[in-house]
RNA sequence: CGGGGUGUGGCGCAGCUUGGUUAGCGCACCUGCUUUGGGAGCAGGGGGCCGCCGGUUCGAAUCCGGCCACCCCGACCA
């Protein structure tokens, strides 16, 4: 293929467009692979869409390879499927509904669980057909709250969903491991750097999920890893339990003024100034932190929660929302203390907390609260603390919490060295789902004992058009895109520097040799200055630059590496196969 | 949803406080000449209901009110 950069439908912009800010986003714009088309809405140009439907097609051979099968669904969807498993309720406003000119409730789907679920259903009712792997590649729609970062979080976006199908647990497993081993593929052929996080903490049973994150500091999400290789998602991070403390000369527990100290940071100033200990300074770590928070559940119900960690800590809303799930986070508000006489805002202590006390709110404490260790907190009057509170002798929490933040040097819990907290960009989930679609929509199959059995599912995405942008944030440098040569939109980017009727004519003919030996070929064509054409080159970021020009006097041309930023001169005469060797190696 | 901000040719911006000719600059675009190895020069040109609606006024990009859109920070986000 050999496009002209004369008659390609493209302009670059020599400023950075006002809205973008990362600086893979701003390349792209002004490279013009994308416009933007409203908030969260995306346009692509030719050159966009010749790097996005290459990396489509690799995910797409990769899908093939390990046998998934390609169908496609329609964007726009009926109400009640996803009315059969709460989820037009559960989604809230991310949903973009609509409505026929009947009146009937439709949506624009944000995942296709149901769709996948019902067409299985439709058509297999034996063990025998089992197990299945489908998937699409749609362009999916959810009304984020706030669109940002270009194609990071948009509204309409491009994501290759495929679920698997299966009679039993031990299927499952082996689905699951078919796609990862799927993904590990699809990212290892893209050239995207790639970090495989537990995405669910153990504690929660049987079902895996584990997230491909590509680090990167301009990523969405928060992850901490190991050098022994331990990566988890900041939500899914279990702390290690350290073992009891002795306690048997840690003095009685004591009531001590504190005026004026709601806080903990007023805390331990006070209780340096008017109450020193004897060894060291009072530390926020000393301090025990309750704070309250008000879950509501989905049908409504709302319970208060108190959650205890060390006082150098806080509480992190994500990581205590992952746990609390499906009920929803909310501050304890004023109106909520007043309804709880027992609890003393600012001075919550573990005595006015737990099912068995006044107050009966269930406390939670972070698992480095274990027993024998000493704390100084709360004693449920204005102004005063207890001091010497040792956990198991003089208070006892109605059980852990996984709440606290995460910090960088925490350990990791495997044991395999202090956690480092990194940034990245969620590029595929996959996830075992269980029996929940197959038991709302009724999707069981008759198994070898011609029993009906419910089938269990996983589901597995990859973000398309986040994969783009993935690549583009973690190559872009200074000089613009620096495209990996498997998804760049072309092999070589010929620059024809100078107007010399020799130096085209040999240009012309390169440009057509390349293109006869099967190299795609960008040709720059335009009658622009040599500077002109060489910025726009390194913009633009094919990973293969030639510059026919002056040096053809010699007989020589010149070939570039974007990346490196290495130049080579190379004779006229064997430079299709030397750029053959580059580009095919 | 809370806080902040911005809407002026395709892009980036000035003008608005203090209302008053044909609304301006850089880039991009068109024509001509010169130029051609690192975003060229000169000359000439095209392109704007100044986000929308209403108000004040002899007169509104500019002042007032309402609405809308968009951006940033946060909350939220299989």
């Amino acid at each position: 293929m050999l496009r002209r950069l004369s008659s390609l439908f493209l302009r670059t912009l020599r400023d950075d467009p006002a809205d973008a800010e990362l600086p893979g986003h701003t390349a792209l714009v002004r490279a013009g692979y994308i416009r933007r088309a409203g908030s969260g809405l995306h346009s692509w140009l030719p050159l966009g869409y010749v790097v996005y439907r290459k990396v489509e097609q690799i995910i797409r051979e990769e899908m093939d390879r390990m046998g998934a099968q390609e169908v496609h669904f329609p964007a726009l969807l009926p109400r009640e499927p996803y009315e059969a498993t709460g989820r037009w309720e559960e989604y809230g406003d991310t949903l973009f509904r609509l409505q026929d000119r009947r009146g009937n409730d439709h949506l624009l789907g944000p995942t296709h669980e149901e769709l996948f679920t019902l067409l299985v259903k439709d058509l297999y009712s034996s063990y025998k057909d089992l197990p299945l792997s489908i998937y699409q590649i749609q362009t999916k729609y959810r009304d984020e709250a706030r669109p940002r970062a270009g194609l990071l979080r948009a509204r309409e976006f491009v994501m290759k969903d495929s679920y698997s199908f299966d009679v039993d647990d031990a299927g499952l497993g082996a689905s699951y491991e078919q796609l990862r081993a799927a993904y590990i593929a699809t990212f290892d052929r893209l050239g995207l750097d790639y970090v495989i996080v537990d995405a669910m903490s153990g504690a929660m049973g049987g079902s895996r999920s584990e997230e491909f994150l590509c680090p990167t500091p301009v990523g969405e999400d928060t992850f901490v890893r190991s050098p022994g290789g331990y990566a988890a998602n900041a939500e899914a991070v279990a702390t290690p339990v350290p073992d009891p403390l002795p306690y048997d000369d840690v003095p009685t527990a004591h009531v001590e003024d504190t005026p004026d100290t709601p806080t903990i940071a007023t805390l331990v100033d006070h209780a340096n100034a008017h109450l020193p200990r004897e060894d060291r300074p009072w530390t926020a770590a000393d301090m025990l932190k309750n704070v309250l928070v008000m879950l509501t559940y989905p049908d409504g119900t709302r319970t208060p929660l108190a959650v205890a960690v060390p006082g150098d800590r806080d509480v992190d809303d994500k990581r205590l929302a992952a746990q609390v799930e499906p009920a929803r986070v909310e501050p304890f508000t004023d109106a909520d203390f007043d309804a709880n006489p027992a609890l003393v805002k600012g001075y919550i202590g573990p005595a006015a907390l737990g099912e068995d006390s006044a107050s009966g709110v269930r406390y939670l404490a972070d698992p480095r609260i274990v027993e024998g260790t000493r704390w100084v907190t709360g004693a449920n009057e204005p102004g005063r603390h207890v001091f010497d509170l040792v956990c198991g002798r003089d208070f006892t929490p109605d059980g852990t919490i996984e709440a606290a933040e995460v910090r960088d040097g925490d350990p990791a819990p495997d044991g395999s060295g202090p956690l480092e907290i990194a940034r990245g960009i969620e590029i595929g989930h996959i996830f075992q789902l269980g029996r929940k679609y197959a038991e709302a929509l009724d999707l069981k199959v008759l198994d070898e004992n011609g029993k009906l059995v419910t089938v269990t599912m996983g589901s597995y995405g990859i973000g398309v058009s986040r994969a783009v942008a993935a690549i583009a944030e973690t190559t872009v440098d200074e000089l613009g895109l620096c495209w990996p040569r498997i998804v760049a939109p072309a092999d070589v980017h010929l620059v024809i520097a100078g107007k010399d009727e020799q130096v085209v004519a040999a240009a012309e003919q390169l440009a057509a040799d390349l293109d006869a030996v099967g190299l795609d070929v960008l040709l720059d064509d335009r009658k622009a200055s040599p500077g002109v054409k060489f910025k726009d080159a390194e913009l633009i970021g094919i990973p293969t630059i030639v510059v026919v020009g002056k040096r053809l006097a010699d007989g020589m041309i010149e070939v570039r590496d974007r990346a490196s930023g290495d130049r080579d001169e190379v004779a006229v005469d064997s430079a299709v196969d030397h750029l053959v060797e580059i580009c095919r190696s």
